[in-house]
DNA sequence: TAAAATTGGTTGCAAATGAAACGAAGTCAA
DNA sequence: TTGACTTCGTTTCATTTGCAACCAATTTTA
């Protein structure tokens, strides 16, 4: 006979629940973008970022989204290759680049934001007055987790 | 100029917030199981469905913890080479596997749930009382996620 | 100012991934 | 009982991934 096991529930195990319900989320997200507009994850965050503020470069980017930045790198090349966005060096430091949306890729985003919007107004829907403390949740954990790594 | 873009903040966008958060998560506990253990999460999910109940298929382990069917399939054959459990067809239907922990894989589970409430002690820490809050709301989306794919 | 060290972005590479094809086993229907 | 269909687990294949090597530009140090 082998000695007892702690007991341990999986199901309630939050980094577990976090895996699971972000794979389901990534996975209805990026279908919708795809669908529509055969864009990945990553190149819509790349999109975003940069509508924020034009010219930003691969390490700014790299750095707001927690990407690695050989992927950031891959989705700025396929997102020029599709004319969304221009590669421009920074003069100052040559280093850098300058990247900013087109016309096409400002374009894209505002029809991109009402779809990402929309799910999200599903979800609230779904969590009801759970979605309030949730929110604040998630906010406290990237703070803490962005802050140290102590995690 | 170019026409006003909604306003969208992707820091507050739940489903990135997730990824975020998940991503963090995860490779903070990999680190830890693989520094000691030499083990992936998909491993450690599949030793944890084991010591549940001995004798569960790789279809069994696939639809309780949601993974491709491949990657425990691959877990589990890496699992099996390090000694950590047995593979036996199952008599009934000889399409299913039986699989069973070894005495090794008991063992390792027991070095290894210390370390995963240990991580989630130190979460519940910083999440102070908006743990519980959370740990509702995960709860909730698990259900909504696996009753429909409507999300 | 020259040499060393650092930084930004790309690319090569090996490992991980997921979808689909597959063979073996089982079920169902005629 | 045969043939069609489904299910289980493995494997193949193309793609994605992250790490590290790398080059060019810049900054730091001596």
């Amino acid at each position: 006979m082998t000695q007892a096991l702690p007991d341990f529930d999986l199901e309630q195990y939050l980094p577990y629940q976090f895996a699971v319900i972000t794979a389901q989320l990534s996975a209805n997200l990026a279908n919708r973008y795809r669908d529509k507009y055969a864009i990945t994850v990553a190149e819509w965050r790349v999109l975003v970022n940069l509508s924020y503020s034009d010219s930003r470069s691969i390490r700014d980017i790299q750095w707001r989204v927690g990407m690695d930045k050989s992927k950031v790198s891959r989705a700025v090349s396929r997102l020029e290759a599709a004319g969304h966005l221009t590669k421009a060096v920074n003069p100052n430091d040559r280093r850098l680049l300058q990247l900013s949306l087109t016309e096409e890729g400002y374009q894209l985003v505002r029809d991109l934001v009402p779809l990402a919007e929309d799910f999200q107004d599903k979800l609230r829907a779904q969590l009801g007055p759970q979605f309030a403390s949730l929110s604040q949740a998630l906010n406290t954990l990237m703070k803490e987790i962005l802050d140290d790594n102590s995690v």
